[in-house]
DNA sequence: GGATTATGTCAGTACTGTTGACGTAATTTC
DNA sequence: GAAATTACGTCAACAGTACTGACATAATCC
């Protein structure tokens, strides 16, 4: 495994650059801001011997009380036998309860408890204080090019999910006030 | 673990929404977007049987040639352990190659082959065009608040890392051209 | 020459994700 | 009403990435 072709293993000493038409000042940003957003909440979630796994799953069933287990699979990407355990644990500690659906009874409705949305606010509050102090010179124009950037970073056949606020409360994201 | 103290478990029907002052638009954005962009290089990853912890070796290194270990650990936020059998891997598949350091030869400097850089191209083309189409309709100065909100949102005193782009090439975040 | 530093490595563990298979209850379909 | 499908739960095995703790080696610093 030491000594094959020499060529092969020749050192390239000049930094890759931005020369291919490769964006990679924005990459590597991205990169940077995603591990330090979510560095704050990391903290909070190991005293409750929880992962960022839970995090999820306690963020969306707050945003989208009542969704179903399908529904929470197609949003985070992720497999029923990944859920389970996460999602078993959350029930267990009584941040979130399950309700039986109501037209369909196989379904399984999923609620926050007061103890789930205590925990889920305070998981989203260092994040919120990070966003706001990254905002802070910005005048809404700004801050509408973020949100466009961000959005139109999301795969178009899935920006439905972004949309998807109840209408009990919001009324915001819906244009149906 | 069934039948506790039922009022403790009575679900919460409302949506959280931005009431308590909490940027829950922009968070979900970001996970949304974060989610997107990470599975574009996922899928060429996978055919190499690499992960996404040799995504991050394999940038950085093309990035900064000539890093060594300990500035590579710093900028991942990982441990020496947890490095050490990515790095093993691309070396022994010829994407990297060490350099006994030229003042201090007890440090490792880490240099992508061509090989490495191929492969590192390769995985930021997608990226890159995802960021590209996003930005389509966009002015500088659009592209300009993007990336400051990024660069904000990374902890103060680590953000001296995104600046750490080699003087050889580049010469744009630099100031010195 | 002794302490510190940079790196490598071994052992054990945790979290999050995967695939495959099987079971049960409810709904839909014919 | 029987058969197929759907929604969910669960068991087992495994992979990738991270962690802590401990120890070894070589080079540098003092």
């Amino acid at each position: 495994m030491t000594d094959q072709s020499p060529a092969a293993r020749k050192p390239i000493r000049t930094a890759i650059t931005d020369e291919d038409g490769i964006d990679f000042a924005i990459i590597e940003l991205f990169f940077f801001a995603y591990r330090d957003f979510t560095s704050d909440p990391d903290q909070i979630l190991a005293d409750y011997g929880f992962g960022r796994a839970h995090h999820r799953v306690l963020h969306f069933v707050n945003r989208r009380p009542g969704l179903t287990v399908a529904e929470l699979l197609d949003v985070l990407k992720i497999t029923k036998q990944s859920l389970a355990r996460v999602l078993k644990q959350l029930i267990d500690t009584d941040h979130i309860v399950q309700l039986q659906g109501p037209r369909d009874r196989r379904q399984r409705e999923l609620y926050p408890t007061a103890k789930g949305r205590a925990l889920a606010l305070a998981l989203a509050r260092p994040q919120s204080r990070r966003i706001r102090a990254a905002l802070e010179d910005s005048g809404a124009a700004e801050r509408a090019s973020i949100e466009r950037f961000l959005e139109a970073m999301v795969d178009p056949e899935l920006r439905a999910q972004i949309n998807i606020v109840p209408a009990q409360t919001s009324g915001k994201r819906n244009g149906d006030h």
